[in-house]
DNA sequence: CTGCATGTTAGGTT
DNA sequence: CAACCTAACATGCA
């Protein structure tokens, strides 16, 4: 499940493949991926030069050299695949580009169909902004302006993190990563975060998300990079999939609860709720 | 077979 | 406005 640190390593590989060439021809094989009628899609991109290649929280943007942008988000299976990754007669690929003068093609393939593809309409010489509404990644802000995000909220700290309209980038397995690595449960309403709490938080979410990147992100089963590889940060899991296993850091088992509808992966020993804890006599 | 869990965002309601 | 709920979809599992 893409989150920023896959994103950004697609982005990278895709950068590499991708930049100057011409978008010869797309075919469009499932309509509903598009945002915009197919036809206004082919005829804006066809012919058009790859400029730059950008990340937005977890969206793609490619910039065209025509000022238009495509805008893309993998939601949750959402792959781009290079060429020599093509499967032929893969029912889950959705759009075809063919690239000059490289002669190569770049897939979308997706095989639960919620990602999407838009396009952003610009002029020559300028970047269209993001078309959805996401805040900051945690790479663009201050901790000041971190700590303002949290403060006075009164929502589980899980549930904030995962709020793209907040900070984007996070997903399910590093706000469960983060949260653990920095002792703090779950469900502990923002707001009553100590601004020492909240400081170990971001460096750790920003140190977590680091080298997820390094590694190339995390592959449980749909990730991929264009070159149809997978990520290496699974094998660093703290918490994320390891119900029932010992913690790394205590030995005790690893807990599975909901916060906010998602599944939550935390160590009941290491990440404590304090402060006035109601109790039954 | 049924029913649930999976992760992300949009869009709705409270 | 903040917080919460659900639909969209395919697939795997108990």
């Amino acid at each position: 499940m893409p989150e920023l640190p896959e994103v950004e390593t697609i982005v990278r590989r895709l950068r590499s493949y991708l930049i100057d060439q011409k978008i010869e021809a797309v075919q469009v094989v499932t309509p509903k991926i598009l945002r915009i009628p197919p036809r206004r899609f082919v005829e804006a991109l066809t012919g058009s030069i790859i400029r730059k290649i950008r990340r937005k929280g977890k969206m793609i943007l490619i910039d065209l050299d025509s000022g238009s942008t495509v805008a893309l988000h993998l939601k949750m299976t959402g792959q781009l695949l290079m060429d020599p990754q093509v499967i032929p007669g893969d029912p889950h690929t959705h759009l075809v580009f063919h690239l000059s003068p490289q002669g190569s093609q770049m897939r979308y393939r997706d095989v639960r169909k919620f990602g999407f593809f838009d396009l952003l309409s610009g002029h020559p010489g300028e970047t269209p902004a993001c078309p959805i509404q996401v805040g900051p990644d945690p790479f663009e802000i201050s901790f000041k302006r971190f700590y303002s995000f949290l403060n006075s909220r009164k929502r589980a700290i899980k549930s904030l993190l995962l709020d793209q309209s907040v900070i984007s980038g996070l997903g399910n397995i590093y706000v469960d990563e983060s949260l653990f690595q920095s002792r703090i449960h779950p469900l502990i309403k923002a707001g009553d975060l100590s601004e020492d709490q909240a400081r170990v938080l971001f460096r750790n979410i920003k140190q977590i998300l680091s080298r997820a990147i390094r590694l190339q992100g995390s592959t449980l089963k749909d990730y991929r990079k264009p070159d149809g590889k997978s990520g290496r940060f699974q094998n660093c899991f703290q918490v994320y999939g390891r119900t029932g296993e010992p913690c790394r850091a205590c030995g005790s088992p690893i807990q599975k609860i909901r916060v906010g509808g998602r599944g939550t992966h935390y160590c009941a020993v290491c990440q404590k709720v304090f402060g006035p804890v109601s109790l039954k006599t």
